[in-house]
DNA sequence: GATACGTGGGG
DNA sequence: TCCCCAAGTAT
């Protein structure tokens, strides 16, 4: 057993770094409730801070309480929702939120089972809302943490693929018995500023003479290489411009006016009819197209 | 386990 | 310009 003291990532090293060091994030201020903290982690789901930011302000005034956002119209919240990216998101949070006004007393749950059950909640959502909301010790596996743990303790240059278990484990194993959710915030936040994908800051780091990568001259990442994200061309890029007209538009627009963003009558159909599987776009009884649930 | 799913900033 | 990446989830 390593002596905890020189443990890679050591608690009280990594938690008082972040005392020190982390962001002021609007999600992790005292006043902040359960809601807010769901809110945020659904928007973070592979959106940058900077975006989510704005957004989160004005859906917390909007709708302060879940019950709130579950009275609105799914149209109205996929509006609200912007550019976010993923809209799905959007939906499948208004309906957590109905279960959670209807089923749980407008309280979000702090169980991780529970939370699990809603939709758009996942193995790292369902956590991340038991520890950052309800202070939990349960292991948080993000990005972030993977990364971070790949290095310090795994000594490679960026994590393979992932694995539930696998993950959840060996953060299980690192996790303290005290201040396990200030922890794992501080895991995650050293990923997210300092121990970077593309351009670690190791001069920064506060583990780095810990470090497993470090140690051995941060060899390059020998793994599987991640499958490449194409966006230009694709099915994602014509339905995000479909959504973006129906968006920008109050009134029901026909399907003339959906013509004119993609000049790829095939695909563009393809994609207007996916939208309309995914519930996130409606026809009118005359035929025309709109957000869904303000046109019945 | 692989794939689909938005959007935009930065190197 | 092109490519990588960003607090994932559902199928």
């Amino acid at each position: 057993m390593t002596d905890a003291t020189h443990a890679p990532l050591d608690a009280g090293t990594l938690i008082g770094w972040f005392d020190a060091n982390a962001r002021d994030l609007p999600w992790r201020a005292p006043e902040c409730d359960a809601w807010g903290v769901l809110v945020s982690e659904i928007m973070l789901q592979q959106t940058p801070v900077a975006r989510v930011e704005p957004i989160w302000h004005d859906w917390l005034t909007r709708w302060p309480r879940p019950s709130a956002l579950a009275a609105e119209s799914q149209g109205e919240v996929v509006r609200a929702w912007g550019k976010l990216g993923y809209p799905r998101r959007a939906l499948r949070l208004h309906a957590a939120a109905g279960v959670i006004a209807e089923e749980h007393g407008d309280v979000v749950p702090s169980d991780v089972d529970t939370l699990l059950a809603l939709p758009g909640i996942g193995a790292y959502t369902a956590r991340a809302v038991a520890a950052f909301a309800y202070g939990q010790r349960v292991p948080v596996v993000d990005t972030n943490v993977r990364r971070v743990i790949a290095r310090a303790v795994h000594g490679a240059g960026d994590a393979g693929p992932p694995s539930n278990t696998r993950d959840m484990a060996d953060v299980e194993a690192l996790l303290p018995e005290q201040k396990a959710a200030r922890y794992s915030a501080a895991l995650m936040e050293l990923g997210a500023t300092v121990c970077t994908a593309r351009a670690p800051e190791c001069a920064r780091c506060p583990v780095v003479s810990f470090c497993a990568w470090y140690q051995a001259g941060k060899p390059a990442y020998d793994g599987p290489a991640r499958p490449v994200q194409r966006f230009a061309g694709t099915d994602r890029q014509v339905r995000g411009l479909l959504l973006d007209v129906l968006r920008g538009t109050s009134e029901p627009v026909p399907k003339t006016k959906l013509d004119t963003v993609w000049n790829v009558d095939g695909q563009r159909d393809r994609c207007l009819f996916s939208l309309l599987e995914d519930g996130l776009v409606e026809q009118t009884p005359d035929g025309r197209f709109a957000l869904p649930g303000e046109h019945a």
